[in-house]
DNA sequence: TCAAAAGTGTTTTGTCTACACCCATGC
DNA sequence: GCATGGGTGTAGACAAAACACTTTTGA
């Protein structure tokens, strides 16, 4: 059993080291009915899948989403998702808004509650399974077609990472585990649209102690090797007891 | 018709001058039902009600809230239900969360999706429609007993409210058109639940320049009579353009 | 004239900004 | 030895924090 009238959508952030990425999916319609044909309410559901833009245009993207089963919660389910769509569990997880315009989706009901999820590429693992005709990671600035108002979700999905971004230490999920100083800075020259002047950046990142030098170096790159750091968990869980003063704009 | 699984919450916040307070009801079962027996789906829905603790329970309060009509836009019934909680237009709205566990209503799996309100008490018109037997003012901190989550949902309502209010001038809508800088200053100190230096408060709101002077004074004050001031939308919409940098903590 | 709250300035401390050069490494 | 990005310090401007007394008013 799912509840027709609510779904989620996660949209699903990664960053490669030049850019923010969305990673977006082509639905295999056969393969959808026929998974959705072996549960109980199929018939009651169906009508929900008919004019899905993703089954009728070819060319149509899509944020990942489903709807709610009515036995799982909703965080739980946001994960699951999750794991569908990359394969990867212990992702970083936030329930931002929920979309309820009445004509968001042609001919029914449906809210959706959205959820952005911070990934580093490089964790990721291609899971395309056979619901899926495509899988891809799109540039925020060149968006393809999509379906009902998903250009919406992910565009208030980047507002509120942005905005969370300066008061939270979560733009490490985007980074892998062990990382420069100047990929972090690009990193919020990226997510923030601005560009921030070396020196002055870290100079705030020493100040917080939020990172431990892993005491290794970049290997095979053709410049002085950068040091990387790490940042941990346990210290960001004491410093934000002690009143983490966290903040980057 | 209504959505069966998915309704809205919305907690009302207030402010008197002294403290911080939300507005909760009690309802009158009987006159739900028969106002709710108009329905055309009423057999459908009458099951969300059955074991509602405030049918129940004669002690216990509830958030305003109602499942969502099917051709309502969801900002759209967060209003109507404001209206009706306490027939004001024109008030500080904002969806804050969604609580979606399995088991935050028993019997029945029903989202719910948290709006807070703010309002100044003294624009406030009693309303107390024949659905509600009671409608009353709480301190925060002396909550009586709630249906459900509320709670927890009252709670995560307060958390947004303490982070908005830092970076965003909506403190405002708690207060009358005209307020005296002391007033101000109290509210952001409940609110923040912390005191603040008089001059170096005063010093941080003129230099946003936010307030006109209204150039009235208190009256009927044993004391000497505080200037008045407005906050006016303009300026705000304004300065906001220009990149207000609001900032109270 | 007293009580009660309004209103105001200065100093110190810390934070933010702007800015330019040397360092390490691979080719 | 050169190209590429890594890494560092200082001075000036600005904002935040700490702190105490005078003013106005009504009773």
């Amino acid at each position: 059993m799912i509840l027709k009238s609510v779904s989620i959508d996660c949209v699903i952030f990664g960053f490669d080291g030049n850019s923010l990425k969305v990673l977006l999916s082509k639905q295999n319609p056969e393969a959808v009915l026929k998974q959705l044909s072996e549960q109980e309410d199929f018939n009651d559901i169906k009508e929900l899948y008919d004019d899905h833009p993703s089954f009728v245009d070819p060319k149509v993207w899509n944020v990942f989403g489903a709807h709610i089963p009515a036995d799982k919660d909703l965080d739980e389910f946001a994960r699951d998702l999750l794991y569908m769509a990359t394969g990867m569990n212990d992702v970083f997880l936030k329930q931002f808004h929920c979309f309820g315009n009445v004509d968001r989706v042609p001919n029914n009901r449906v809210l959706t509650i959205g959820y952005y999820a911070l990934i580093n590429p490089s964790h990721y693992i291609i899971r395309k399974s056979i619901e899926l005709n495509d899988l891809k990671w799109f540039n925020l600035n060149s968006l393809p077609k999509l379906s009902f108002d998903h250009g919406q979700i992910i565009k208030k999905a980047l507002e509120h990472l942005r905005h969370e971004v300066r008061y939270q230490p979560i733009g490490f999920h985007l980074l892998p585990d062990k990382f420069t100083l100047t990929e972090f800075q690009t990193l919020y020259e990226v997510i923030l649209d601005k560009k921030m002047d070396t020196r002055n950046f870290r100079k705030k990142i020493a100040k917080m102690e939020l990172l431990i030098d892993s005491n290794q170096k970049q290997q095979n790159v053709s410049h002085r090797a950068a040091k990387l750091y790490q940042f941990d968990e346990h210290i960001y869980h004491r410093l934000k007891e002690e009143g983490l003063k966290f903040r980057i704009e």
